[in-house]
DNA sequence: TTGTACGACTTACGACGTAAGGGCGGCTAC
DNA sequence: GTAGCCGCCCTTACGTCGTAAGTCGTACAA
């Protein structure tokens, strides 16, 4: 319709799988993953919304595809890294990796809710899984620690973690409506908490806890106690 | 309409808040979260779909409503578990209260999914964090490494983690399409892995892992972590 | 007896995913 | 050349969703 109506403008980029996947992805990051629809990613094209699925089967076909793209972006970055190698390095490689993958995650902050979904596991993830578990087989290994490791670590191994609660709703709510007393009464311990890591940390520009160095330390807690099952075993 | 069709029938209980949002846990038990919708929810209660905005704001607060009654059951169960109280026994007790939380999840498998989406924490959820900060503190923690905990152990602690990726989803694509030999040439140390896993554990009902144990090990090395910077701390 | 307010129902709207089919432009076969 | 085909995109339409707006019966207070 526009490209009757203009003739002579731009001979219209055909459509594509790589290129609807890439608008999704687009369209994700500027509006949030609600802002998703069929409709909104064909007009962000410049297409209508029955066009896309001559390029993709449905829209779980497109989130299946979004994280297939987010992966090898995560992959791009991770294979750019200089190893140390293996041996007892393997940590130090380990960490990076998962580190490198979350600050990808941080620039597509809808993408953890969108992995968490899908049940059929892109081949980009697949690939980023079989390098992490390459790295500890050259630590030294076994499979079967591998294994649980990978278990253990999660959605970590990817670079984040769902946070269930955030405490600043909580202190929020208590400051508005409900008396702070009243919530102490309640939720003594947690208050507690509260107020005490308030105190210490009261200028903390990334709020009154830093999710990065709360990934970290969870990170490395559980890169340590595997280290630990490896030197003994 | 039916009752009017049927005079003399039960009196027609009136609706509540309460009878809506155990009425929407008992429609996700049974058909799955992605099957409720305010109209089934109000048929499953013999009433029209609007009806329900009386005693609900709206959907969201339906399914905050939901994690509510959820935690609120999690709080039912743990507040029965005889506490072997404070002092070193702290790991004994929280790793407990967390496998009884599981529990709990497990026959709500839905639930987690719905966990994640809340970012309003409800009072159940508060309580039941509150209770486990009390358990650290009686166990030494301070609040600060209490924080890191609740943090490191994430989702964890309410008893649930999401598994990333289904080894067995990829597994089942090499065997019906994918030579396994191609596989094995991208993703050798997955197959691997796969390989040895599947020939160590060949008859495990629950699947070639299974992710009760899978949880344990992950909680227990969190545990054995925290502990040894209690000790230290 | 007459409001009045609660608690339900009816109707309707816009947005969503997508099934079904129409049409245009460029290829290939003659 | 031109007839036919097919890849690619569009139009139209359907069923389902959440929910805004208005209606109605009933119970209780004045």
């Amino acid at each position: 319709m526009a490209s009757q109506a203009e003739p002579g403008t731009e001979p219209r980029i055909p459509l594509s799988r790589e290129r609807v996947l890439r608008a999704a992805v687009s369209v994700a990051d500027s509006g949030g993953i609600e802002s998703l629809t069929m409709r909104r990613l064909a007009e962000h094209l410049g297409a209508e919304a029955m066009s896309l699925y001559y390029h993709v089967a449905n829209k779980e076909d497109v989130l299946d595809g979004v994280v297939d793209v987010i992966a090898t972006e995560i992959n791009e970055v991770v294979d750019r890294i200089d190893v140390p190698a293996g041996g007892a390095d393997w940590k130090k490689a380990v960490r990076q990796r998962i580190l490198s993958a979350r600050e990808v995650l941080l620039r597509h902050s809808w993408a953890p809710g969108v992995f968490e979904t899908r049940t059929n596991t892109s081949p980009a993830v697949l690939r980023y899984y079989d390098a992490l578990l390459g790295m500890m087989r050259a630590g030294g290994f076994s499979y079967d620690l591998a294994h649980h490791a990978l278990h253990a670590l999660g959605s970590r191994a990817l670079g984040f973690t769902q946070e269930l609660f955030d405490p600043n709703s909580g202190a929020g709510a208590a400051d508005q409506g409900a008396d702070l007393a009243e919530m102490a009464g309640q939720f003594p311990h947690l208050v507690g908490m509260l107020a005490e890591i308030a105190h210490d940390d009261p200028d903390s520009t990334l709020g009154w806890c830093d999710d990065q160095s709360e990934f970290e330390f969870g990170l490395d807690l559980i890169l340590d106690g595997l280290d630990r099952i490896r030197e003994r075993g």
